[in-house]
DNA sequence: ATGGCCTTGGTACAAGGA
């Protein structure tokens, strides 16, 4: 079973390339983050097409989520419950007997700014009511753009980008927090060649040079962890036309 | 360099992203 998350930066543009991918990566789930539309837009009809099952959960011009699957997604849920949001960054669903939770984090902007305390209540929000999902369901997946730097090698200058955004002691203890709920950074389960980005700043020939951060992750749950076979960063389509300036990132859970 | 790009909304340029 593979799994999959990408923040795709609208996907009105992308869905092409969505489609393409999908073609090409025979995924049985995919997250998207950064759909920008709102739900009587969702591309359902494509995707169907396509032979993809949806949920979906997004607003206008901003954030939005999905969930794509190539079997019916039940115990749908839509942002994190109890915690007051006007902003569609959580779609959460069972899909082949795993609890799969997609995720757009907030990006917070700058440390101290207002962005950055919403950033730091919904991260705390997030945190608990996984402890609970956890408990209910042992089998779970959290993937999207968590948009947190975890470590300095998740950074392309560490050095110049130290305490600014997705690179904070705060942030970073937030995704330690999550991971000392049970989860595991399925990346970091196996070696991986240095200089592993998912997003690459479009100014700057940022993709040309290498210069990106690792901010899209999957975590998996203990119960989920001897199964993982293997997680790697698809830099391909950042090489399309008119690319997200995020990479997919993919997780192979063995059966 | 308080920059460089891309998307949306809307039709000029501001906001947001990261």
């Amino acid at each position: 079973m593979k799994l999959a998350t990408w923040n795709v930066n609208s996907l009105a543009v992308r869905l092409p390339q969505v489609l393409a991918w999908l073609s090409a990566n025979p995924v049985d789930v995919l997250a998207l983050q950064e759909t920008k539309l709102p739900d009587d837009r969702f591309p359902h009809a494509e995707l169907e097409g396509a032979g993809w099952r949806a949920v979906w959960h997004g607003q206008k011009t901003y954030n939005g989520v999905a969930l794509l699957a190539r079997t019916e997604p039940r115990q749908l849920q839509k942002n994190i419950p109890g915690f007051d949001d006007d902003q569609a960054r959580v779609v959460a669903a069972d899909v082949g007997g795993l609890r799969i939770v997609g995720a757009y984090f907030p990006n917070g902007q700058e440390p101290g700014s207002d962005k950055f305390a919403y950033k730091m209540r919904w991260l705390d929000a997030l945190r608990a009511w996984l402890r609970t999902e956890l408990a209910a369901n042992p089998r779970l997946v959290l993937m999207g753009d968590f948009n947190i730097a975890p470590e300095d090698r998740d950074v392309w200058d560490p050095v110049a980008l130290a305490g600014t955004i997705h690179c904070t002691d705060e942030e970073r203890a937030q995704f330690r927090a999550l991971l000392a709920l049970g989860l595991a950074d399925a990346f970091r389960l196996f070696e991986q060649p240095p200089k592993s980005w998912s997003w690459w700043d479009y100014r700057n020939l940022a993709f040309r040079r290498n210069q990106g951060l690792r901010i899209d992750h999957i975590l998996v749950s203990r119960a989920l962890q001897p199964q993982v076979g293997a997680c790697l960063i698809d830099k391909q389509p950042r090489r399309n036309d008119r690319p997200s300036d995020h990479a997919p990132v993919i997780v192979e859970l063995r059966t």
